[in-house]
DNA sequence: TATATTATCGAACACTCGTTCGAAATTGTT
DNA sequence: AACAATTTCGAACGAGTGTTCGATAATATA
């Protein structure tokens, strides 16, 4: 059966993928190796060329399936909702909880986005362009829906996807509050924020969880 | 004098900074060599080592002039302004004024933190914290005002960062609201977000603009 | 077990990089 | 004009880079 030998290489080229990652993300995409990768990795320096036929390549497999699964998630998880609002919290809800649990590649894909060119950039850009159209999408069904006035869509989008994206350069799994937290936190940050207050912002969030404003208050380290 | 020769000397570095924040703004910091730096600024290689000694020096300038020049402008603005509230508002229009004026020198702040290492990287990030402490004080003094609950002053803090940060990936001055608009936006997002519709939110900010709304609603490109 | 396919490796190549150094040119000072 | 200080430069060095290639090992197939 083939199935059994593209299980093998498959497998191996996840872990690959995954222990470059660690390492795009620890020290950069350009300072990198390939010989820093063939050395955590265990391989040899012209074994690792079996799994990708460049550098640049490399962080595109890493870019892309990272990326891909991200997409595709919101996509199934909003399947069925109408309610803008509610759509846009489950798209929050999926990006931070992806982002918490796979923050090496999500580092990288954020961090990255220019490291990359050509083709490869260009096929990357595709998949982030429709998820951004998606999010701004939903925003901007949100201002004709509440009449939200003196906020521009494009700005109030793209500060939410920093509120998410910048979490690479701060947050702490072991010190801050956990993923759902954080998208309890950053879901109210945002729709009052945008909403101005103005509508029933009050509804529960799915993920109900207490108030984190205990913790970590007086913790001020970067 | 040494007055005039120093202001030469000055007057030479600060450009050979300028042309080389523009230049990693563009293609980052490690792709560049100090080759492309002479090519632009039309000096020699070896020349150019006449005004920092080593390229990560000459990284660190950057930031460090650029990241002095914030702090002590949110300070010369803040002192004597004791309303929090206000002084947050103050902070958050000098932040993205100076960004949006700045944005190769911001961006290779932001974006190449940890392009630095060692002595260079500690005095940059003693800086970053002090400003961060005054951020992160001035939202918990709010939330505290305020009775803010159920939103944790650690997260809301660096999400407000997040939005002023991302603004390199997105922002076109030519397409985009100017400095104060963003400002107006951006403020009008954090502060109704983070004090969820419960206080005097209408107020007025400082430079008052009209709505933006109309303005690039339907243009999603990144 | 013999054979074909998949996977791995050592060694080397061509190239670019940051940095140095002594000399030359420019500028400022008497 | 003569001298001193400042500023610039060409040429080179040593180290590290991504990538290639032919051969070898490991695995699957028959």
């Amino acid at each position: 059966m083939p199935g059994e030998s593209q299980s093998r290489y498959d497998q191996k080229l996840v872990y690959v993928l995954k222990t470059s990652a660690a390492i795009f993300a620890e020290k950069g995409y350009h300072p990198t190796s390939i010989r820093d990768i063939a050395r955590a990795t265990g391989m040899s320096l012209s074994g690792l060329y079996y799994y990708f036929s460049s550098k640049e390549e490399l962080l595109f497999l890493i870019q892309d399936y990272c990326f891909g699964t991200v997409l595709e998630e919101s996509r199934r998880l909003l399947a069925g909702v109408d309610d803008p609002v509610r759509r846009l919290k489950l798209l929050i809800e999926n990006h931070l909880n992806y982002f918490v649990n796979n923050m090496n590649e999500m580092k990288v894909l954020s961090h990255e986005a220019n490291s990359i060119s050509g083709d490869l950039f260009r096929k990357v850009n595709n998949k982030k362009r429709q998820y951004v159209d998606l999010a701004m999408g939903l925003v901007s069904e949100i201002a004709r829906e509440h009449k939200v006035e003196g906020v521009d869509v494009r700005v109030a989008t793209f500060s939410l996807f920093g509120m998410m994206n910048w979490i690479y350069n701060w947050y702490n799994p072991r010190k801050d509050v956990d993923a759902a937290g954080l998208s309890q936190n950053i879901t109210a940050l945002f729709l009052s924020g945008f909403l101005g207050g103005k509508a029933p912002q009050a509804e529960k969030i799915e993920t109900g969880r207490e108030s984190h404003l205990d913790r970590n208050v007086s913790v001020w380290q970067q």
